[in-house]
DNA sequence: GTCTATAAGGCGATAGAC
DNA sequence: GTCTATCGCCTTATAGAC
């Protein structure tokens, strides 16, 4: 666990305050609390609450981007799918959801900078998945049922529907559902 | 348009705000405005915002049972799905998602019994989804890829995650992704 | 039932000392 | 950079007149 400095610090705890409570459930005194300075230290990193958000926005997207450009395309489709999977599996029944999957919730009251941001992010899990299917269609003897840019954006959103709603039943099920569906398109080997 | 009494056109806004802004996006000052009546009188009907909520939760889900109940089980399937899915393809556009799955990424700030009447509201749906897939199943040529109660599952949150994100893309793409895959599986006439 | 008035505290944000 | 102090407004909720 290595040193952070206030504004890592603040980053990190946004990343938390927003995927456990969303833009309207956190406030800067719930931060500043959190990480042991005043509220007006906040202001002097990010002058506003979109300004905070817009930046934890890119970090998470970034960090996502890293993780999924790390997987080897030329590995099995399955053992694609499931090294895609692990890290969306590990976070639930940890009481936080995809960052972007809540704020997509509160879209009305976030700036056009976030959302534009918030759009690159599901467009980035899209465009992996469609290439997914797409290198897995050749090894399998039925076509799928939609094409694979649809199948992807069905796909996606049954997964980032999971992590939500594993809060609200305090189950994985429809997580791990929506991962059976993905692994069960795949030609198995 | 008949008229409404205040307590029934607080429930009738309450569904609008939550739908648009979520829980924690709606003050009392804003659903007053909107019916034209002072906050205290909101605290007559419903003294806590959680009051509120509940209410705004059993109404929106007793409009749906009826709506779901109302559908032929024994009209073809495909028929069926359709709909299942029409007033929902309605909905979307309109910067309202639904009401539990705004409220899903908010449980974090909901009781109890909020809770409870939401899972009621998805177990609903679900139920009803795994029954049609089961009463297709006899008429298709190949089995489905996932049971029928999983892929209600999926189904269910795909849809939901379409509706979401139809405000943040500003198109019904990933909704329609969804309804298609839901009458893709159906057996066709 | 609906109002006025107000309590008691939270909100994001800023000024200016150190 | 971080603090104290404060601004102006919003929040849910209550007391009590009419």
């Amino acid at each position: 666990m290595k040193t952070q400095s206030v504004r890592e610090q603040l980053i990190e705890h946004t990343l938390v305050l927003i995927r456990r409570r969303g833009f309207n459930g956190f406030s800067y005194r719930d931060l500043a609390e959190l990480v042991g300075v005043k509220t007006s230290s906040i202001h002097y990193y990010f002058p506003s609450k979109d300004d905070l958000v817009l930046e934890a926005v890119r970090e998470y997207s970034a960090r996502t981007y890293e993780r999924i450009r790390a997987i080897d395309t030329k590995l099995p489709p399955a053992e694609q799918a499931r090294q895609y999977l692990e890290p969306i599996r590990q976070g639930v029944g940890t009481d936080q959801a995809c960052l972007v999957g809540m704020l997509s919730a509160e879209v009305l009251s976030l700036s056009e900078p976030v959302r534009a941001t918030m759009r690159d992010y599901v467009h980035m899990h899209e465009h992996w998945l469609t290439g997914l299917f797409e290198r897995a269609q050749p090894l399998r003897d039925t076509p799928y049922p939609v094409p694979p840019a649809q199948l992807a954006e069905v796909a996606y959103g049954a997964l980032q529907s999971g992590l939500v709603t594993a809060r609200l039943f305090g189950t994985r099920e429809r997580l791990e559902a929506a991962a059976a569906l993905l692994v069960g398109v795949m030609p198995q080997p």
